[in-house]
DNA sequence: TTTATTATGGATATAACAGATCCGTATTAA
DNA sequence: TTAATACGGATCTGTTATATCCATAATAAA
């Protein structure tokens, strides 16, 4: 389980957009040469960040990218979303199998009657906390904060001399 | 981004297995009875299981496989890292690359020298983060604390009545 | 000792997906 | 009008998840 280098590609793409935005419109040549990738794969990765709000694009000469809203307003959390998708982090393929009535027999419950093991299946309850909880975690991060932490170690460093 | 199915098997075969500790070895196909998958997909996970120590397996009549240690002793982790592999969830692609000096340039430090960007991508860091969040996370929750979940959860529902 | 049972591992098949490229079209600024 | 640029469809390739089949080894029971 690992992200993908599309991901990679977005977030860099994004971190060089925000870093740039005194001059808008940064183009996908620029961008792919940045980050070592072809522009016609760059472009579809640009498309998808576009189509879901996180960025602004303008054709034609001199066009290219901008953000579409403020650095420290683009999360991890989006961007990831946009480029893997929004599927759960696990899903139960077993939800309502016998799997499940694990406790319904075999000596658990020692009376005759079962246990129903309702609202569902307790690996993905589980699973749903990780879920939330890297989801949390995510969403303190932005591209701002990067920047920022970027910023920081830099200065740092210039100090330093 | 998702967790495989297998990863499903192997936490929901674990489970009966705990749940079944008094009378040992649970055969490949009463596991696969229960979780409706063939045996044969089923014993390729249980050997990945086997060959990291999480069951014992025996061979021949009245074979099968028992938890090699105390399902407290089971993490969701240990499990994950079987199942999908322990290479980090995110991996920078690009570590060394021209995007890294992104603070290096265009204005971002106005004094002449460079930003040497050291110690690794800072994308990569707050993945790293990430992980490190989860697996916390991961490793709370053991085969033990599923099926005392489930326990609770049954003995409540037979109080009621 | 023989036999039936059970796990193991190799080989293979298939479908889905990630990663990547190409090209024609639409849009915009100069 | 033209050049530059983004957009979207089609396609290709390699890898991985999922799954099955079969021959082999190990073990308990008869």
């Amino acid at each position: 389980m690992q992200f993908s280098k599309s991901t990679d590609y977005a977030l860099h793409a994004l971190l060089h957009l925000g870093h740039s935005d005194r001059r808008n419109n940064v183009g996908i040549k620029e961008l792919s040469a940045r980050l070592s990738v072809s522009e016609s794969y760059l472009s579809k990765i640009m498309s998808k960040l576009r189509q879901d709000g996180i960025v602004r694009a303008v054709p034609g000469v001199n066009g290219g990218y901008e953000l579409a809203r403020p650095a420290e307003q683009i999360t991890f959390l989006d961007v990831i979303q946009v480029i893997e998708g929004r599927q759960q982090l696990f899903e139960c393929s077993n939800s309502n199998s016998q799997q499940h009535q694990l406790l319904a027999e075999a000596g658990a419950v020692p009376s005759e009657q079962e246990c129903p093991k309702k609202s569902g299946c307790l690996v993905e309850k589980v699973m749903d906390g990780a879920e939330q909880n890297l989801h949390r975690y995510l969403r303190e991060h932005t591209i701002q904060s990067v920047l920022d932490e970027a910023f920081k170690r830099c200065n740092h460093e210039v100090n330093k001399k």
